[in-house]
RNA sequence: CGGGGUGUAGCUCAGCCUGGUAGAGCACUGUCUUCGGGAGGCAGGGGCCGGAGGUUCAAAUCCUCUCACCCCGACCA
């Protein structure tokens, strides 16, 4: 992609209304443009973020075995007095009302729609047990949106939904979906820490919060100081396997927010206890009958009984996480992406627009990162070096290549690691193969 | 939903108290000099001062209402 033709609308001054690193950076960069509060639009960088992130949920969800549909972000409100939430749920669902005065709402999450789905279709033990989920956008009527994308009204989520026929299938599909978790967000280049969180009237262990540690967090968080060296990436990639013992590994260690939290308990970790400030980025829980019963999502069993289904649901925040990766992954001059995030890897700068020779050592590189399918970003544009580099620090893709006329002449390419700014001077060819490791 | 605050150029803000021809910096356009970490000169364009009522000879400025947005708290992926 040229600067020059990219929707990129960089701004230099912080917005008076941004108040944390993410929101600030966020709309300096140009990602995301507000259109009310807790309401953003997404710009083609903010998009592409958004996108990578959402590929990355997708593929950890298909690989545990779960699968994709897609409901509308519009329900009946009719489904939602079932299950006895339409009355309940209060003002942060959007309530609408259509030509014909029928009432329907947007969707605040899918338990009951997907239960819908679900009981018109399966009728048998035989085809349990189930995994699926979907990513859409998703609305709830925050009294106080803000912190950007991070808390915003209209959100994207992954959502999936488990149906099991017995307690014990319910955990085994929790623990699919608690490592595929560890998994997705490992990924991101996130430590992820799952912290028991409340179960409500179900009651259990079987509610997990996965944070993670940033900063700028907007809640305290307390862990076992284990965790951080802890490798998700590392734990067996076998979804059929027995799960429990990594489960049991990563849920064994303390670690709870400040609600959760155990002072006494914690004090027993001495020095190994660390605070921090955390983000919630997933959520995951048990909740047994709770929708099936009233919803009569039932399948016969073996002895012709009726069953009725044991569900979970199993939350990620997309659109939050792009905010949560930029609170984890920021410094003074701008955003510092993750390789597996970054909209763009390499950021090209001609330090001379119009200078023959250095046009040409850059249209070869650009070329030659396009050819080799590595994601480039060109600032081909006619514009001093100085911004070029604040503007390339600000949007934060991995590697710059920086070539101007001087290095042209002595046959070398500067090339710049955003997350530690080293600099090397190397030829275009050691560059590029750099950039390739 | 309680408390506080802000709406003036694309952005950050001054002007309001004490009414009298709409301002600055950045950004933008043209041009010249520049060019290796957000350059400098010259010349320009751009505003129904959030909206509606009112007071006044006269309102960005005073009064009333309203809308939007932000912050703190209680609530949440």
């Amino acid at each position: 992609m040229r600067l020059s033709r990219l929707f990129l609308p960089t701004i230099k001054e912080d917005p008076a209304e941004a108040q944390i690193a993410s929101h600030r950076l966020m709309l300096r960069a140009g990602m995301v443009r507000q259109a009310a509060a807790g309401i953003y639009s997404w710009l083609p960088m903010g998009l592409r973020v958004l996108r990578k992130i959402e590929q990355i949920v997708r593929d950890e969800q298909d690989a545990a075995g779960c699968q994709e549909l897609l409901m509308p972000t519009i329900q009946p409100a009719d489904l939602w007095r079932e299950s006895g939430r339409y009355d309940g749920y209060g003002k942060e669902m959007l309530r609408i009302v259509d030509r014909h005065d029928r009432e329907m709402l947007y969707g605040p999450t899918n338990e009951e729609l997907i239960t819908d789905i679900f009981r018109g279709a399966v009728r048998s033990y035989r085809d349990l047990p189930k995994l699926l989920y979907h990513i859409q956008w998703k609305f709830r009527d925050e009294v106080r949106p803000r912190f950007g994308v991070m808390r915003g009204r209209e959100f994207l989520m992954k959502d999936s939904y488990s149906f099991d026929l017995d307690y014990a299938g319910a955990r085994r599909s929790y623990n699919r979906m608690f490592v595929s978790y560890l998994r997705t967000f490992a990924r991101m280049g996130l430590k992820a820490i799952p912290m028991q969180a409340d179960t409500g009237p179900i009651g259990g262990d079987l509610s997990h919060e996965f944070i993670i540690l940033a900063d700028t967090g907007e809640s305290e968080v307390f862990c076992h100081r284990d965790y951080l060296s802890f490798d998700a990436l590392a734990e067996v990639n076998d979804y059929d396997a027995d799960l429990e013992p990594v489960v049991a590994r990563w849920t064994e260690l303390y670690a709870a927010t400040d609600e959760k939290h155990d002072a006494a308990a914690a004090a027993e970790l001495g020095d190994a206890l660390i605070s921090a400030r955390g983000i919630e980025v997933g959520h995951i829980f048990y909740f047994g009958t709770k929708y099936s019963e009233p919803l009569g999502a039932t399948v016969t069993g073996p002895d012709g009984e009726v069953i009725t289904l044991e569900m979970g649901s199993y939350g990620i925040g997309v659109s939050r996480l792009v905010g949560a990766i930029i609170e984890a992954f920021h410094d003074d001059a701008g955003i510092i992406w993750p390789d597996a995030v970054a909209p763009w890897r390499v950021g090209l700068i001609n330090l001379r627009t119009g200078d023959e020779a250095c046009d040409a050592a850059c249209e070869d590189f650009y070329a030659k990162c396009e050819a080799a399918g590595v994601e480039v970003l060109y600032d081909d544009r006619d514009e001093r070096a100085g911004g070029k580099f604040a503007n390339m620090d600000l949007i934060g893709l991995p590697w710059q290549v920086i070539i101007g006329p001087r290095g042209v002449k002595a046959g070398v390419v500067e090339i710049k690691r955003r997350a530690t700014g080293e600099r090397e001077e190397l030829t275009a060819e050691a560059a590029f193969n750099r950039i390739l490791a």
